[in-house]
DNA sequence: CATTATATATCTATCAGTAGATAGGTGATT
DNA sequence: AATCACCTATCTACTGATAGATATATAATG
């Protein structure tokens, strides 16, 4: 993949991570980038293309970090955890399809659909990680807890702006 | 309040709730209720005048009827995840202020505000319905656990447009 | 009561700026 | 010769916002 094309996709993902999908225009990335506007074009053919690759990206990296996580000694609730501290840590934004999430009505159908699909690649992972001695039911129910706690509380910590929000969930997982 | 102001904020709250803040313009709105944008702008003056106003309206709302609902019988916190529920079933759409929370960064700073004191109110609420033998600390960090656990919630039955995501929170949350 | 003033709620018309998108050209690399 | 990665120029449509006209209703004044 080209250097513009990788840059233009951690622009558009910053910039969507901070206001949504509706929050930035091709020449926004251009300015960031110090090209024009045709020239997103060219490598995004419509902003729809973009918004997908950009989540089809966010989800690859999101759940290699988590299994780089895990390779550390982390329990995998645990990794899963810290990679939302660091998703807040590194940007002061939230997860991007926390977001884009909360958008989907609004959304072009494609990249709603890749948003839905990294939510429930999130619940089967937590699924996965779970003492398998549960009911189907059960674990079904605790991996939602967690995804839906971790994406509330980074909602909360990038509404008030404090990193403690994402820490109380954590403690509150641990102690379960 | 003249019967458009409230249309008019009605129409914004269903819009912002569906796509955001970024998501609607002043002639979508004049459109759904028949009038020119210029009419729009008499009744608010600029947009973040109108998403101030519908975030705060919002929050009384939301407030009035969880306290509707702990009048039936319910626990505070079964009164408090019932009213999630309620969002989701009437309109399949989130929180308006979860929604602009996740935004936060993308928002004019008045919007902004009046979202992170609605989530502050949300925290401070559910503060005072826990036991109160438990200490300062834990009680916050429960309600946080709550707020978020809910937020999140509400924001995955959105995106896999399935209720259920609020149902195992709060089978969760009843089970502590 | 009749007249005048004020307020309300809408309109038409318009502005400068931005949106996503396309056509077609330029120079460099393969 | 073909491909790549950019460009200029342009299109139509939409953005938030303003100025100023209009019609109606209510209130104040003589």
């Amino acid at each position: 993949m080209s250097d513009t094309k990788t840059a233009l996709m951690d622009a558009a993902e910053q910039r969507m991570r901070a206001g949504g999908y509706h929050a930035f225009s091709f020449r926004d990335l251009a300015d960031d980038l110090g090209i024009k506007s045709a020239s997103v074009h060219y490598h995004f053919r419509q902003k729809e293309d973009l918004g997908v690759a950009v989540v089809e990206r966010y989800s690859e990296t999101f759940f290699k970090s988590v299994a780089a996580l895990v390779e550390t000694g982390l329990t995998p609730v645990e990794a899963y955890a810290q990679a939302y501290r660091d998703a807040f840590q590194e940007s002061e934004t939230g997860c991007l399809c926390g977001m884009l999430g909360a958008e989907t009505r609004g959304l072009p159908e494609r990249v709603a659909l890749a948003v839905s699909a990294f939510m429930d690649q999130n619940i089967d992972w937590v699924v996965g990680a779970l003492p398998n001695d549960l009911p189907d039911e059960a674990r079904r129910q605790g991996a939602v807890q967690v995804v839906a706690s971790l994406q509330g509380a980074l909602m909360l910590a990038v509404s008030l702006n404090d990193a403690w929000m994402l820490d109380a969930i954590v403690e509150g997982l641990r102690a379960e």
